[in-house]
DNA sequence: AACTCGGGGCA
DNA sequence: TGCCCAGAGTT
């Protein structure tokens, strides 16, 4: 199979696939990012947009406090664990990062609240570096097509870095997202109307299902 | 590797 | 009610 003409193919499908989540600094993305997980996007945008017209440094949500911030994000699940690890985390960062993220996946990933997900996202999308973030759209979607054939994300994220491109990593995590969510769903995938079809192993082993 | 956690929204 | 959502942490 040719990953890049897959690739291509997914970009003509889905020209706007990119980052949905609403931030303007490294910081709001990594708060953004952690209140995703588990939570749709649209409903993250709806908090983070009130959220950051008052509060945007790590200090603005120390003074916030667990308890008001736990408030503000109600409307999205998790709030309980997800303010605590908010909070923890921006003390953190004030103080061993002087209130800055840091740009490694080593020190992201020792943040509350913060896994390799997140902190992949975080390091693709705010700084730059080239990284394959592995949710469950890219790990279903990897899977399906037959690119990995592993129960671990971890293994995904290696599996995906070594047959992508190193230029595409970025792109490809959002491109997989995209298809994730708009055909390659995980309950009743839309097979008929999936553009990569061809490519995908999921496909070829259900052909017979879908005339 | 296999749980558990967690809340709003929608069928 | 039951299941899903751009995961993380613990066992």
């Amino acid at each position: 199979m040719d990953i890049n003409e897959l690739l291509d193919i997914l970009e003509k499908t889905y020209p706007d696939a990119k980052c949905e989540l609403h931030y303007t600094t490294p910081f709001e993305l990594l708060i953004a990012t952690i209140l995703s997980a588990q939570c749709t996007d649209v409903r993250v945008n709806k908090v983070t947009s009130k959220l950051f017209e008052k509060y945007n440094t790590p200090k603005d949500f120390v003074e916030l406090g667990e308890e008001r911030l736990g408030n503000i994000i109600k409307s999205c699940g998790l709030y309980k664990s997800k303010s605590n690890n908010i909070i923890n985390t921006s003390k953190i960062l004030l103080s061993r990062y002087f209130g800055q993220v840091p740009q490694t996946l080593e020190e992201l990933i020792n943040l509350p609240g913060v896994g390799r997900k997140t902190a992949n996202v975080v390091l693709s999308n705010a700084y730059g570096v080239d990284a394959i973030a592995v949710d469950t759209h890219v790990f279903r979607v990897s899977n399906r097509i037959g690119i990995i054939s592993s129960k671990n994300p971890e293994d995904t994220e290696f599996k995906l870095m070594e047959v992508i491109p190193k230029k595409r990593w970025s792109k490809a995590h959002h491109l997989f997202i995209f298809h994730g969510r708009r055909t390659c769903k995980s309950q009743n995938p839309n097979c008929i109307d999936c553009t990569i079809k061809c490519y995908c192993k999921y496909f070829k082993e259900n052909r017979g299902n879908f005339n």
